[in-house]
DNA sequence: CTGAAAGCGCTTACAG
DNA sequence: CTGAAAGCGCTTACAG
């Protein structure tokens, strides 16, 4: 049997009330009491039951992390536990701990989400990825209840988020291969599910309208975001007869598909053809020839969604915040011609 | 408000009673009330308070993952989402969610133990890393709670724990480096705090033994685990005097650093010196030379774990189990001379 | 400064 | 098949 407050009332010959009282430091307590109880409370090892306590009280400090898809694909890529280092990061100081809930099925989302919110375990959610018309935002929407999402959210304005500037660092990324003499710049890995990649999209349009090159949509290739496909979407273009001289992947993982590829066909890299991609991997820096990448800082739009979510929880939800987090354009061999 | 049973009951003009029976699909209720009962349920967007039938039921199914030091620093290593991508699989699985929580200094553990532990948050609780006389060990075996570590402990034989076979991949890793000619090999990070090191330890050291050679203690360098120290320790050697023609280093962060010094110092790998680490990084397969390494399968390790634990949970904590994950060579150019 | 009592939102023997 | 009541282990106005 556990030892409750009960049984630490009774043998310091107090009531209830008052070692709850001693627990919470409360300063009405006479600090020979305090004492007292404190010393029993030791004896008898106890440690206050959280679960009654949160059930009194309404608060768990806890917050709930929603990984899209099934964790353990979503964690092959160093993207997600770089976000969660953040989260975790900014968690810890703030004596806060975190519930990870992965979904697989999109009809669990909701499920899951109410058994976090209403179900009273969680005070605030983090949702890691942003996609189009996503229910699990709806469902957060519809039960008032403080969230977060990583990835710009164009469900409603009246929501708090996280991210890069993707349309900008596209731009500049496109840019990047314009300077470098490109007219042909293939873009792949770009999904209408999911909002960055839309954002990155646009970004790279702007720059070719800019630089007044053709917008050739037989160069801009869909597929899933962070699968590794990027090999079977650059055959796709290249079987279809287009010649690009340039590829932008919307991840790193497409990228080193790509370049398998290319590499296959007997395109040297970057003389052949340029290749960059996106949130710069560990790898990126050192394959060959290293990878033209941008650094999303995963860690800060973590970090970032934490405070956003507390301020949320601390102001009963009537504010609501976007943050930019900055990203940073990695120029490497892999889109330098050698001089 | 929040809606709760009791508001359902009145709806339904039934018990509150056989409103949590029916969300409990008790088979002793009406389908006539069960009906009613749901519907109205489905009406209101009602949802069980998650923490109020924990406290009712001593059942939360949650486990909580402890983390050693700082989160932020951990994940950095992608050994540890490896690991915990291997417990949100089998979790998931289970239908149970993860709480992660890290602990910074050593006095916050207990702490930290407590709350999931006597706080009735987590029915179990799997710990990332085995010390030598850990005191979170103590603590849960102290406080009779159920418990996974990762990596043998050597604390009490009654615990439950997964790991590799150090000893024997060690050894093997030792004679690959014998075989390739190698009569001084170094052993870079090994802690004694850290039991997978020592282990480690051992199963090289009997592998020289076996082939009659001397076991130089100038070669065994301590260092954390896993912090970036190869290069201070590779140097360390070096400016000792040593000259050893292999290093084996206890983790494949600490191989990097070593060969950065080394090829600072003129050396070349693997023909001047040969390199092996431990634990198979993503970039290890990539770099250049590509390095030897043993995969330990942190997948195996974490899903390893979340089964005992539940068998444990289930067991009423009487049994003890061990699990040994496959671990396996991976030999890679910077142990091969060219031919 | 301290206690008795009600309440947080459920579950579950017990009784009918 | 259903309800009244007690209980899970806390907190917190209210009263003194």
């Amino acid at each position: 049997m556990r030892v409750t407050i009960n049984d630490i009332a009774k043998k310091a010959n107090v009531s209830p009330s008052t070692v709850s009282r001693v627990i919470a430091n409360n300063p009405r307590i006479s600090s020979t009491t305090s004492e007292k109880v404190l010393k029993i409370m030791k004896e008898m090892n106890y440690h206050p039951n959280m679960i009654a306590r949160s059930l009194a009280n309404r608060s768990t400090k806890i917050i709930g992390v929603i990984v899209p898809g099934a964790i353990e694909k979503a964690f092959q890529h160093p993207f997600f536990p770089e976000i969660l280092r953040g989260i975790a990061s900014e968690a810890h100081k703030n004596t806060y701990n975190i519930l990870i809930s992965s979904v697989t099925e999109v009809k669990d989302e909701k499920q899951v989400i109410n058994e976090l919110a209403k179900g009273g375990i969680a005070e605030g959610i983090i949702l890691m990825t942003s996609r189009m018309k996503d229910p699990s935002i709806a469902e957060l929407i519809k039960i008032n209840f403080p969230f977060v999402v990583i990835g710009r959210s164009m469900v409603d304005s009246e929501i708090n988020w996280v991210d890069n500037d993707n349309f900008s660092v596209a731009y500049e990324l496109t840019k990047h291969f314009i300077n470098q003499g490109h007219k042909k710049i293939a873009l792949i890995g770009v999904s209408k599910q999911v909002v960055v990649t839309l954002d990155r999209l646009e970004g790279y349009k702007k720059a070719l309208l800019d630089s007044n090159l053709e917008i050739d949509e037989g160069l801009i290739v869909e597929g899933k975001f962070f699968d590794d496909i990027g090999y079977g979407l650059m055959k796709k273009i290249l079987d279809e007869g287009a010649r690009p001289t340039g590829v932008i992947a919307c991840d790193d993982v497409l990228a080193f598909g790509a370049i398998k590829l290319l590499t296959e066909y007997g395109l040297k890299i970057p003389d052949d053809i340029a290749v960059a991609g996106f949130n710069n991997l560990p790898l990126s820096d050192y394959s060959t020839p290293s990878l033209t990448s941008v650094e999303v800082n995963a860690f800060g739009l973590g970090a970032k969604a934490f405070q956003l979510l507390i301020k949320s929880i601390n102001s009963n939800y009537e504010v609501f915040n976007k943050a930019i987090v900055p990203a940073q354009l990695v120029i490497r061999n892999s889109t330098l011609k050698q001089v």
